[in-house]
DNA sequence: TATTGTTATACTCTATAACTATA
DNA sequence: TATAGTTATAGAGTATAACAATA
């Protein structure tokens, strides 16, 4: 035969909701991958570097709550950031098992540039939907997560 | 001070498309991993099999193409499903650079018990969503990576 | 006892590069 | 030249387990 039998679609996976979820974020990870190169960051770091911006001292143990991350995956990252001096620790709290986190000036500089990338890419992301139709997918993917 | 100068929230990330999509995606992760540990089969490995099962003698290029995956991607998830020995490999077809896939049947039952699996995780994940709401996501999520 | 950080380890997914065989 | 598969390699994210220091 020179045709296949069937024409090579997704089929019923394509009604799965984890399936067009996963599928969606792999597109959105690719475009960020190739946009963002120059600043060889990553979404999760960003999301890092965001937080700390927001709260200075801020713990490895409150990051990770608020990104839903295990902690060893938070030291990761952590420790990956800190290589590149974007990120410095010190413990200066009044609980001496804390860690307190703080951009350095190379770190606020990057997060500035990283700001500017993400906007764009958001662009990219966002164009494909009305006002009101990211509005609500936002408001069902929080459903998901919160 | 006893206590934070900010309420240590998400803040402005919370309103980043981007950001929403990747929480989204590793929640439903999390789930599907804790939810289906018994098979020991990852969401990706889970489609790779549906696929095969739709699709016999299938080569790798086009499970590539379907998946958005690269092809040394492919080669990984195919070669740990062959070790398992859920998939098999021949080269039977009119061109002989491809391959084409099938399950065995060992594939087909894990696959039988995946489908049980999905269909319970799938309903955590959609419990939270109207019909109308859940029509909706599917659309907006598709209209990303189609 | 519980919490915080830390290290070691392992696995999945992903991708690039370089290679072979075939078209 | 282009395509299909293959291997080697590397990096990010994730997680578990075990440990030390502190509360």
């Amino acid at each position: 035969m020179s045709t296949p039998e069937q024409p090579l679609g997704l089929g019923a996976l394509e009604d799965i909701a984890g399936f067009n979820l996963r599928r969606a974020h792999g597109a959105v990870q690719r475009h960020f991958s190739a946009h963002c190169a120059d600043l060889a960051l990553t979404q999760k770091q960003i999301s890092v570097l965001w937080l700390v911006g927001d709260h200075p001292e801020i713990a490895q143990t409150d990051l990770a709550r608020l990104l839903d991350m295990d902690r060893a995956t938070t030291m990761a990252i952590v420790h990956a950031l800190e290589k590149r001096a974007l990120l410095a620790r010190t413990k200066r709290g009044r609980d001496a098992r804390k860690v307190a986190l703080a951009l350095t000036e190379a770190g606020v500089t990057i997060f500035a540039q990283a700001r500017v990338a993400i906007a764009e890419h958001e662009a990219w992301l966002t164009a494909r939907f009305s006002p009101s139709e990211l509005t609500a997918l936002l408001e069902l993917l929080r459903r998901i997560y919160c």
